[in-house]
DNA sequence: GCAAATACTTTACGCGCGTAAATAATTTAT
DNA sequence: ATAAATTATTTACGCGCGTAAAGTATTTGC
């Protein structure tokens, strides 16, 4: 690794001794040429410290490795982290892949659409912004591209849709809650982004039904993803406004539920299932910050593994071919039993 | 926006009845033609729903607008908010941001740092994994790219160094504490991953001095970059130990100290500055999060609008053409008083 | 040792667009 | 209206690589 610079795959066949369309091949698939010329062009590789540039390679393929994964806003932790698991099984899987984020911006997430049309990707992963998305803009980019959509579901879009069953969520924990305290209330925002969370409301009434329970929900205002702040704003007015009309509260999500513990903390509120408390705090969604909460908060937390694995894997199999009609994957959630419920 | 499929600029061209280089020369900036040969375009931009491919366009110009952003973990929020604060600022220059997280896997940020040079940036803005990083594989990537580096800073590397004035932050917060309280002992991961963690030890032991005091430092054990689960495990080691020479307790970061939070919670022991508390603890960074913690986080923060803007506008600056030398920019933290201490 | 099979080289074109140079058309100024 | 300036068109090549076809060299099987 001395010479001079090889500036592309021309140059490094002439100093390799080898052809330019086998080492071509090579790049594509060091096992598709003969052990020999193989082991020539890695010398080669070593010595001059050569790299084809992927951006030329993908330009003229009938099919690229490249997978997109898009989602909503990767400032939340919860996105990072199934962003990063996907992403690790797309390189397992022998995928290059691309994480997006549209920023909680619709006119970005086209954008972001836009972009990945140019790279030519073999499939998408895409987690819709929601309620905000553009819908048509959606659906067209679905028609061009193999689009897997995962967490937050848009009717019959893409191929598939892989996440959580959010029914199951508050109807395992409203029960948990029922089962060991008084019922809970139900803390939401008003005009949530995410089509979720009216998922959850619905399955939190119907499960309150089924006990005979008179349900509860507190929808607190709010715009944006500031969930934290909408949680603890909300909470000091349900709190001082007495709201609550049990000492149980089920938040919509985990950065709700934080929020409003912040609120409880600010207000000399103790939190928790001990004699002491006077109020008991759950959430949804298994957020990685859910576990270092004070109290650490009780949770319904979402299959990361299951559903990337699935969401993965059923975009791959499109990808080889295997055609099967749209389908709605729901995974179930983990109840995750902590001090704050 | 019904009509046939338009698959390149050629055939753009044709429908829009205008010539494909000055179709391009349009696309790079719509004021270098004519207004009505532009409004020309645009009705077909309309019509036909056409955008260029951003790979192809880039593969044969001399200057792109791509700008790489870089950070070594974007499952942490610090890091996920300073992207997100960097990208922004590059949009508004006219600049196309792409991010890259390393994963906190060195061999990972090489490899990123090989396909970023596939995409012919016209500068990029690195913060290295920091003491894993393969250093000869950075340094070649300075020497062929602008590179500014932030965050974490190595030496003379790349174009300067723009990040957070470490020292300054652990003087002003140890000073804050002093004077409020009981000195603080330092509560830091024996290897941390970061080397601002090496300065700021020392310039807690370089206030303490200055103060007179007996500096304390509790390193605990850990690897990787669970940092709140490794403060967590090592705070309730300390707490049992009795390691806490004082009853104020300063964390090497914010995640360490939320951490510690949890241990102290879970050891119902009482954090903060009322007359009830027995311990107070005190972080570093402004960790998106930590606004949420019980008691609030008191910690000393970065200023990620200066630091995101500095580093920004001089990689532009470079990319301009003003040549200077490296320097280094440091920018001091805001203390922010919360409950904890 | 020979034919068949395999792997490689040569040649040539394509991907979608940037860009330069010469020419033609259009605008603006006089 | 005419010359000068501006803008558009035509033509042609380049970026770095994929890929197909035809021919040549090497390996393999018997």
């Amino acid at each position: 690794m001395a010479e001079k610079k090889i500036r592309n795959m021309e140059e490094f066949s002439a100093v390799s001794g080898i052809s330019r369309p086998t080492v071509s091949k090579f790049f594509n698939n060091p096992d598709s040429v003969r052990q020999s010329t193989r082991a020539k062009i890695e010398a080669a590789v070593e010595k001059y410290d050569y790299r084809p540039n992927i951006f030329a390679m993908n330009q003229n393929r009938k099919l690229t490795k490249n997978v997109g994964i898009v989602v909503p806003l990767l400032t939340d932790p919860y996105f990072a982290e199934i962003a990063r698991n996907l992403e690790q099984r797309c390189l397992d899987a022998g995928y290059r892949p691309t994480l997006f984020s549209a920023h909680g911006d619709p006119a970005l997430e086209v954008e972001v659409l836009d972009n990945l049309r140019s790279m030519k990707p073999a499939g998408v992963l895409l987690a819709p912004l929601g309620r905000a998305s553009d819908r048509v803009a959606l659906e067209k980019f679905c028609q061009d591209v193999p689009t897997l959509i995962f967490d937050s579901s848009v009717d019959e879009l893409g191929l598939a849709f892989v996440g959580s069953d959010n029914f199951q969520f508050t109807s395992h924990i409203t029960d948990y809650l029922c089962r060991t305290g008084e019922p809970p209330c139900f803390f939401e925002m008003k005009t949530p982004a995410n089509p979720n969370a009216h998922r959850r409301r619905q399955a939190y009434l119907s499960a309150m039904e089924t006990f005979g329970y008179t349900p509860q929900v507190i929808s607190v205002e709010g715009e944006g993803w500031g969930f934290e702040e909408i949680g603890r704003l909300g909470g000091h007015q349900a709190l001082a406004n007495r709201s609550f009309g049990t000492n149980t509260v089920l938040c919509s999500n985990d950065r709700l539920a934080i929020g409003l513990l912040t609120a409880c903390y600010e207000r000399n509120v103790r939190v928790g299932r001990g004699p002491d408390c006077t109020i008991r705090v759950a959430g949804q969604d298994g957020h990685p910050h859910s576990r270092y909460t004070c109290p650490p908060l009780t949770t319904i937390s979402h299959d990361y593994d299951a559903v990337s694995k699935r969401a993965a894997e059923a975009l791959f199999e499109a990808i080889d071919g295997d055609v099967s009609p749209w389908k709605s994957t729901r995974i179930e959630g983990k109840l995750v039993l902590r001090d704050s419920a």
